[in-house]
DNA sequence: CGATATAATGTTAACGCTAACATTTTTAGA
DNA sequence: TCTAAAAATGTTAGCGTTAACATTATATCG
């Protein structure tokens, strides 16, 4: 292979050229890809024209350096879920990409003591426009105020403390929990074990909260031992349910704090030859892809993780739409397999 | 919250700030910043000391636009695998961040018939210096072809096919694939079963190649219902093992072209009240961390696939590494509780 | 219909940096 | 010690765009 010793970008074109063919000023082409107003039809057309018949593309650096704005967004991520990730890239970089910003990424890790360090690195390199920020690393005391030091934009993604502190989108896990509860209730059962998330999440607590809170909506009790501390692992969740199946009166059904340990209560099921969902019923929540392959395939809630990253990049990048836009967005319950009536009452 | 007309970003130093407090020329400090060679080690420290008492960091749209160079690396993919994406962007970051460089990243999806529709965005908006290309898109010609029209730089991860087109980095599957079958072999098995890959990996026939290779020189028999067509998935797997499992004679060791179809295989297994490893045998491919989540863990071959990431980055940012940097990475066989003696030999 | 407000477009000067070339300083050789 | 070559540093002119202001066309009203 030969030694290119510069490369040859294609798309010379500039402002210019697409200036001269339309027959208008710089400034009016610029006014047209910035999509700002006070320009006539005939001449936004005319121009958008040019910008076509030459295949014009805006040199974003030069964009950013004049305009003190970068088209880009940046997005931390401290993640344990893989799964959980690549749906909610796939959200942002949808979004930004459809309104003509870029997404930069940068992965964050907490020191021993659960701190983060920051180093401006992402700040400052590429002088991003407003960061997305989901949990658990919305909740970091020491990244919220270095971003709001630095005066950068921020929307948090399902932040569990200090909600007046910056914009944020989340769902509803407290009402989300509640639903599923009902459904199990409705479908007979009266003996549900659960199985709680990571301690540190906030969204454990609120998910907790809801499950309690339809129970006694229905006066059924819910016994010391059929509520298990797990932390969202598949691990976590095996010994939970081994614990919750090896009790002397155990469940008929199961509530996890999320998918994974959902499949691992199952996993354990079958260990014990118990079938889902005749002797057990196991509900989750999340409805990663997970939720779908194991079989039997989970009821669970699905979370919209996507349509929460759109959102947060939405509100970056159109801030106005931070006051008119609904920041709790919906869940929905997904009924599947691995939940049926109880044995005692077919 | 207020309504703030412009935001203020903090550091408005700026590289003639640099200059001034080192006693100076911007030139000078541009050369400095920019790793460039003629500039004495007194001055280069002097202007390194000014830099950091300012706290300066360039501005990288200015140095884009002024010097034709974006410092941005692109990566697309079309990922079915969360866990494979997530490792393999942890891979990129980490290299590009230490190096000066970000990531932009991009999805790209293929149309019904697996072809690829390339819009400019990625290449036009920021002007990347490079892209990194992961499987399967580093096999769609449409893809290469597009770029290299461009100009773009690339480099291909794990190519199966016209390994000639471009750079690349790899790993030897077909060895890999050997030498864990080989492993099963000591230990004793001598009815093996395979489930192959997605017919469209290029992985996919070489880890079956190596596989069979092994055997051979083994004499060891592989009869056609011991080769079982999968594709990836966990359902697909799942299926394969059914049929392997509903043989007449069935094997007693799995082996399966990935992690997510080993998984399915014990699934089946105890769904069918063997345990594994005592009544059968199960090995994967690529130890994600799903490998070690499930019980028991699998034996399995741990993929380079954050330092293919990494090695793909640096070929980007540093071209000459190319020449003398290695393409093939080491992978590694990891001994888990999956794999045992087979049962009529204990 | 002229005056005035308003909408549409144009002009100029940066934005912060680096390529290319120019100049000065240092080193090495005779 | 002088000179030529090499090394180190400086100067100038953009890179392609947008902000801010200036100007010109168009609409509105008494």
């Amino acid at each position: 292979m030969g030694k290119t010793t510069r490369i040859m970008k294609k798309d010379k074109v500039t402002i210019e050229d697409v200036a001269r063919l339309a027959g208008v000023s710089m400034m009016t082409v610029s006014r047209v890809i910035g999509r700002k107003s006070g320009v006539k039809d005939t001449t936004r057309r005319k121009i958008q024209d040019a910008i076509d018949s030459l295949h014009y593309h805006p040199n974003i650096s030069a964009r950013s350096l004049a305009g003190n704005k970068s088209y880009f967004l940046g997005l931390i991520y401290d993640n344990p879920n893989a799964a959980y990730l690549s749906q909610f890239l796939a959200g942002a970089l949808h979004h930004c990409n459809r309104n003509g910003y870029n997404l930069i990424i940068s992965s964050f890790e907490s020191d021993e003591h659960g701190h983060y360090q920051i180093d401006r690195t992402l700040i400052n390199r590429a002088r991003i426009d407003g960061i997305i920020i989901p949990p658990p690393l919305c909740d970091s005391v020491e990244i919220l105020t270095s971003l709001k030091d630095a005066g950068i934009p921020m929307v948090r993604v399902a932040p569990q403390s200090q909600p007046d502190y910056a914009p944020f989108v989340c769902m509803d896990d407290r009402r989300a929990a509640g639903e599923i509860t009902e459904y199990l209730i409705n479908q007979g059962h009266r003996k549900i074990g659960f199985i709680l998330g990571h301690p540190d999440h906030g969204a454990s607590k609120l998910r907790y909260e809801g499950m309690k809170k339809a129970l006694e909506k229905h006066n059924i009790p819910l016994p010391d031992p059929y509520i298990q501390q797990g932390y969202f692992s598949y691990k976590s969740g095996f010994a939970c349910a081994e614990r919750l199946l090896g009790l002397d009166d155990p469940p008929t059904a199961i509530f996890a704090s999320n998918d994974d340990m959902a499949a691992a209560a199952i996993s354990v099921a079958h260990k014990a030859g118990l079938s889902v969902p005749e002797d057990i019923s196991v509900a989750g929540f999340d409805d990663l892809p997970l939720a779908s392959t194991i079989w039997p395939r989970l009821t669970t809630i699905r979370q919209p993780i996507m349509a929460m990253a759109e959102k947060a990049a939405d509100f970056l990048i159109y801030p106005d739409n931070q006051e008119t836009g609904d920041h709790i967005l919906d869940y929905k319950l997904i009924i599947r397999e691995s939940v049926a009536p109880p044995k005692q009452l077919t």
